[in-house]
DNA sequence: CTGAAAGCGCTTACAG
DNA sequence: CTGAAAGCGCTTACAG
């Protein structure tokens, strides 16, 4: 039984008032006599009625949403950056659209990703936050580079832990490589000197980076990572069991092994324990981003934490900025913070 | 430098042809020449036009767009429904928009539940999917109940996991009955004889289901599950570790512990080892979802599988059958699976 | 303070 | 096959 929705014509007859007395209600933008005031109040209660949000967006001009994509919403990283992106979001007025574009492999021409741009921009969504995908790649097709350079001219575009060479697109990202950095340091300091890197891909901004910065700081440290121990498998469970299984057939083994994040951390230590090692008496094991389930599987996970609040803020205050036309920095990185737990352990003496 | 955006007024003057044609073209509803569709295609490709959603929704009056309500996309349960709910709306022809509720303990009254309720509306979704908070409750206020036949007749309404008495609301739900019987009958088999039931809140539908639904399959098999044994302190990863430190203090323990989700389950374990216990051999502990992480923690979950993508296509189809004015049943289940994994062993003797 | 009118960007009968 | 006109449901100058 299916009510056609009332309009505001349909309002402003029974309270007996003009449309436009009604909308000045609505929107609270204009005075309105105490007593039609109530009249309207009372029948818009009355009856339940709701503005039809697309014929004010039509109108402003702007829809006071913006864009979200995301690669896996099953990922607790992304969902837990979700949630934050969505209270500052709220907090500043704005509500989210998301897309999940199921990009699990960053290939540059994902449909559903195409299909979710495409989408939000005809939802008129007034700004895009990039997760993943077209803003992943450390080397970008051109044809991506033209395409990212349209979008960010087309609506203002912020890129979360990711971005897009020679764009110019504006980049909020967490301190990856200082994360990298405490967790190398951290075991360093309890006699580790051969590491091992596992899950990711090349060519994905945050795993070159975090790869990167790990090669240069065990270097520098006088630590060993053989190519041999870099298995870049992926991001998933299954990614981190796989890598773990290849590594311990190599005839020599590190003693501490890096998750590219938590997912293949914990797919490690299972990896690990299957085939009788004991984590972290004979291997320790490190994830990145703890993710919420990381302090209480077993053993817990040495991780690094995002600061999700803070990363969210960021990139929504970047956002609005820009919405806004004043000038954000184009960089921003936000701190992360070393979660040390059980996972990690002094390095065996062989 | 924001570009304002192209209208069909604009393309259709650059193909030197009218408005309607170039949304004959776009919409694909009629015949148009070869010759001024190719024109009018290229000149929608260079400029890269994108049809404005709002002015097509506003006309048609339908978005093709349905609403989701979950109480949180940071628990892999709902994250993993809400992905599943989005494949089977996506080859019907339907889009998602989420609104996360936030409402973990289940209030009556949340007001971001209520916030996204209007906003949804407001947006028009052709539909409703909702899940938690106004439809978890077993005793719902007699408000509620009339706020939810309101908008049951507003618009097409499922209740995923859930229900809301006395409205008439359609409802999908997993076979939660099943699922627990199903892990009680493989614990007694492993000669249990004596159970907790870890987490969850009274009054909530699902769990008042599914441990109504324990208890009598206990009692039947004459076993035993003690009231100071029945611990309901909520749905996530501390509930399950306080609500076990709690259990642990008993005189009497039981020798298996339901948990009333896969998070309160690992909480659980943790919680037990940590109090020097071993899973299994001390205590079996099972849980409920089949979360992805579960499969590979140590040790690893024995639970009950949902069939997301089963559920979220019965969920969808009753939607869409609502949407066509076709009469779906009333109350769809859908069967679910237990996997037996690491977190349960035999009894101990004692 | 209030109402009539115009317009946001589309699409769809209605003529031709 | 094609174009002119009207209308979806709002809001906002513009008069008064």
């Amino acid at each position: 039984v299916r009510k056609t929705a009332y309009t505001v014509y349909d309002i402003a007859r029974l309270a007996g008032v003009s449309p436009s007395t009604v909308s000045r209600v609505l929107t609270g933008n204009s005075r309105v006599s105490q007593e039609k005031e109530a009249r309207i109040r009372s029948v818009i209660a009355e009856l339940n009625f709701r503005p039809n949000a697309h014929a004010r967006t039509l109108l402003a001009r702007r829809s006071r949403t913006l864009g979200v994509l995301i690669p896996d919403l099953t990922n607790l990283f992304f969902s837990q950056t979700f949630l934050a992106l969505e209270t500052a979001a709220l907090s500043q007025g704005y509500s989210l659209i998301v897309g999940n574009t199921l990009n699990l492999n960053n290939s540059p021409v994902s449909p559903l990703e195409t299909y979710y741009v495409n989408s939000l921009l005809e939802r008129q969504v007034d700004g895009l936050l990039y997760m993943g995908g077209r803003v992943n790649m450390v080397a970008p097709e051109s044809l991506v580079v033209r395409e990212m350079i349209a979008l960010r001219e087309t609506l203002p575009l912020v890129a979360i832990n990711g971005r897009c060479e020679g764009t110019g697109i504006h980049e909020v990202s967490s301190d990856e490589g200082a994360g990298v950095e405490n967790l190398v340091g951290h075991l360093f300091g309890l006699g580790h000197r051969e590491f091992a890197f596992l899950g990711g891909y090349r060519g994905i901004t945050s795993f070159d980076e975090k790869l990167d910065r790990a090669a240069a700081v065990i270097g520098s440290l006088g630590g060993r990572m053989f190519p041999e121990w870099i298995l870049p498998t992926g991001y998933s469970l299954e990614a981190g069991a796989l890598a773990m299984a290849t590594l311990l057939e190599r005839k020599t083994r590190p003693t501490a092994v890096l998750g590219v994040n938590d997912y293949v951390a914990m797919g490690a230590i299972r990896g690990a324990v299957e085939r009788g090692m004991r984590v972290p008496q004979d291997l320790s094991v490190t994830g990145f981003d703890d993710v919420s389930t990381s302090r209480f599987i077993l053993p817990s996970l040495t991780t690094v934490n995002h600061n999700y609040q803070a990363l969210a803020e960021a990139a929504i205050g970047v956002m609005v900025d820009l919405l806004d036309s004043r000038t954000p920095a184009s960089k921003t990185i936000v701190s992360v913070e070393l979660k040390v737990r059980e996972s990690t352990g002094p390095a065996a003496s062989r």
